[in-house]
RNA sequence: GGGUCGUUGCCCGAGUGGUUAAUGGGGGCGGACUGUAAAUCCGCUGGCUACGCCUACGUUGGUUCGAAUCCAACACGGCCCA
């Protein structure tokens, strides 16, 4: 991607890919920077997320980030909830069929991820958002039209899906109604008239296929920008919430310090380039320093600058053993606790910890610290919730809560 | 529709009647070391206020003192045939 304007620069960073990609050429269909510089009216972005999870992390949250450096360049970010696709489930990277979701789960999950988008897009700006879902006319398909999509397309063609290709080769099962998936966000691009469509590099396929149907339907085929996947905080597989490597956005601003403020190295740079504005030659060299100013930065665009510097201030504070110092530690109520309580029952019913079998292992693991304090015995047992009112209970380095009555 | 093989814990994958909560690898978590990184080494990786109890090897029944392991039916999948 060589010389991209000044003004394109915030659009451009970031991208891997950019399709059709003709970068001498001044005709708007080939070109996007053609396309930018001639356009006389805002271009729609489109950006599809399927509501099949409540949460959503870091990983996420590029594409969205990319919305936002269109929508401050006066173009229009079209948020697609795929309330409808959710159902039938994305098959791209999936060894296996997903398993369908039910129409009340994905509405709720839809209802969250627009909160936590929130810090990130414009909002206010008029004209700047549209936000859509694809039920509004995937549910109105008659046969007739799902036909006319199927028949745009060979089983050679859906077979150059990678996915679907080593899935068959390999034996496993590929279903007919996947197919359909790629279709049906193509269908979304039809529908939403859209200029431009944004996604993760494994979707290639589909946004081109949306290509395809624009054709098909007689309009302008949109353009595919493409970016990396992020890499989880562990920092060899795709972040992502089954591998539990990720940040999510609505993390509390300690806790998602914590886990960026020890990203391995040989990320730092990418996570900068992805999840900031930063100049990537304005980095420090100390790798430590980065680590911190990432964390500072990327807290601060969820959780606001000052939140970040407490957040700071927490983390080394309770690293540094003097817990009781922290302040914005996620607080956790002991009322939902039944006195008298052992140490181990207590860290199971807190967040920290996925079961009480679990915290016994983590205090085991000489994992666990009571304000500071490690905790060897996890038998140990309080009486009453009064000795424990304030202080703060850790699981490794990155997890906190401080108790309250 | 017929034949045949298969279905194991987050994932992959051993295990073919009795120390099997189930080998091994990946991933994850934790500890040591370090820069709260990487690499390396070590531990953990069903649930339960728990020296015991409960639930687990597609589902449901059956055989047996005893099954993930044997039998039957069903479900789902791969391959071959139609």
């Amino acid at each position: 991607m060589s010389a991209i304007p000044k003004e394109f620069e915030g659009i451009y960073r970031g991208v891997s890919e950019v399709f059709p990609h003709q970068p001498e050429s001044e005709d708007p269909n080939e070109s996007l920077l053609a396309r930018l510089r001639q356009t006389d009216r805002p271009l729609r972005i489109k950006f599809g997320i399927d509501p099949t999870g409540s949460e959503i992390h870091l990983g996420h949250s590029i594409p969205v980030r990319k919305l936002r450096a269109f929508q401050d360049a006066g173009h229009t970010a079209v948020l697609l909830i795929g309330d409808f696709t959710a159902r039938i489930g994305d098959p791209t990277g999936k060894s296996e069929v997903r398993k369908q979701l039910t129409e009340a789960d994905v509405k709720a999950n839809a209802e969250t991820y627009i909160e936590q988008v929130r810090p990130i897009l414009d909002f206010d700006t008029p004209g700047r958002l549209e936000i859509r879902y694809n039920s509004e006319w995937l549910s109105e398909l008659d046969l007739g039209k799902i036909l006319e999509l199927l028949g745009t397309m060979t089983v050679g063609q859906m077979l150059a899906k990678e996915g679907f290709a080593k899935r068959y080769e390999q034996g496993n099962p590929v279903y007919l109604h996947e197919f359909l998936y790629p279709l049906m966000q193509g269908f979304d691009s039809v529908t939403l008239k859209a200029d431009v469509e944004l996604g993760g590099t494994d979707q290639k396929f589909n946004v081109a296929v949306g290509r395809d149907l624009q054709r098909h339907f007689g309009l302008t085929p949109q353009f595919g920008m493409m970016m990396p996947l992020l890499l989880g905080t562990a920092g060899s597989q795709k972040m992502s919430k089954s591998l539990g490597n990720y940040v999510g956005l609505q993390e509390d601003p300690l806790s998602m310090y914590s886990k960026l403020e020890k990203v391995p190295d040989a990320l730092i740079s990418e996570y900068f380039e992805l999840l900031t504005k930063r100049s990537l030659e304005s980095l420090p060299d100390n790798p430590r320093e980065a680590q911190k100013q990432l964390a500072l930065d990327v807290t601060g665009q969820f959780h606001g600058e000052a939140a970040a510097q407490q957040a700071q201030k927490d983390a080394i504070n309770l690293v540094q053993g003097g817990s009781g110092q922290a302040e914005a530690v996620p607080e956790f109520s002991l009322a939902a606790v039944n006195f008298p309580a052992k140490v181990f029952y207590l860290l199971g019913a807190t967040p920290l910890c996925s079961s009480s079998s679990d915290a016994r292992r983590q205090i085991k693991g000489g994992a666990v610290k009571l304000d500071g304090e490690k905790v060897n015995d996890p038998t140990i047992e309080f009486a009453t919730p009064d000795e424990l009112v304030g202080k703060v209970i850790q699981v490794g380095k990155k997890k906190f809560v401080r108790l309250v009555a």
